[in-house]
DNA sequence: GAAAAAAATTAACAAATGATAAAAAATGAA
DNA sequence: TTCATTTTTTATCATTTGTTAATTTTTTTC
């Protein structure tokens, strides 16, 4: 997905505006495995995936993969980019990727500039709070299995994409159990 | 808290948009056990909490209450004031409430003339989103009293304010369990 | 302050999920 | 293809949380 639809994808912007944050853009890649941000460092840019998929986890006694991104989402570090602090999660490409890199600090400086710019902003942020207080929800109503099956019916591609410890990890269950609710249902 | 201190304690506002954003506000005040916003309705206003203290819930089989408020905070539908749709909360004051209400249609009037306006409103979201982020993960990784004990520690005032059927809710488990996890403490 | 109502606790048992280990299946490298 | 490695499944037992019902405590109302 090229950085134009992205952009506009995100919440619609007027030509002028889109050109002024896509100067500011450049074009990069990685290989499956790559650790592209690390958990506890201030991190300076944010990423537009135009190809690929990526998993955000934190780490403790394991590895608790909470988001995933592919074409068309954008890779933050949220603590970063809102507080200036160092984020929580590391970023680990799933797949080889192709990504648009902006600096935080030329968004910023955008943001201050270009009314249209920070109402897109505001709507990235809205957007990505409604999902996340979603999930939040999902987590406090339905059990492992129903999130499980919510999961397919949302996003089924990612069952063919990634390896299901991880998808356990983000229903918040260990993979043994995943099994065992996959077991269940067929 | 007064709305000129709650303006500028989301994000710092120039005197001149902030009182933009004031002469859109009036006062208003409810008791306590007042359904505020009802769930599966568009809302038009947002809320600044003066005083009181206020839960969101989602109904289902039983209700889940995912959300408290109090001096300073913002209730607001996020379905309703981001997407134009009908939300699944319902807001209902835990005590007597006094608040500021502000309408989305003028808001939204706000953000396009005025780009602090804007960033405010971005940053709004931003934080809310990180503190919904960080209630994801505190749920992915820790067990219930886990969970019990940093509630107590961050908002030690919500044990003495709110009954613990809706705290329990809050945490994700049923009553008799924070019973339980409350007696172990001990 | 006594009676009624609401909230919180306790107990006993059921169900869901976790932990560990072993086996089977799938994937990747030589 | 074959061997080694990684991933997934299965089985067993432990732990956590849920359910229901009874009891105690606290709050509200008259």
């Amino acid at each position: 997905m090229d950085i134009s639809k992205i952009l506009d994808h995100i919440h619609e912007l007027p030509e002028q505006s889109k050109l002024a944050l896509q100067n500011n853009v450049i074009e990069i890649a990685f290989s499956k495995g790559h650790i592209l941000l690390k958990a506890n460092k201030v991190e300076s840019n944010i990423y537009f995936i135009k190809k690929g998929l990526v998993r955000a986890f934190v780490e403790r006694d394991n590895e608790v993969t909470f988001w995933f991104g592919k074409e068309g989402e954008t890779i933050i570090s949220m603590k970063s980019y809102v507080e200036d602090q160092p984020g929580y999660e590391t970023i680990e490409l799933l797949e080889d990727c192709e990504l648009y890199e902006l600096k935080t600090e030329n968004l910023r400086k955008l943001f201050n500039e270009d009314v249209h710019i920070a109402n897109w902003g505001r709507k990235f942020a809205e957007k990505e709070l409604i999902k996340t207080e979603e999930r939040l929800i999902s987590k406090q109503f339905k059990n492992a299995s129903e999130r499980y099956l919510e999961l397919m019916k949302d996003h089924p591609e990612l069952l063919q994409r990634v390896q299901l410890g991880h998808i356990a990890s983000y229903l918040g269950i260990t993979q043994v159990s995943l099994s065992r609710i996959r077991a269940e249902i067929k």
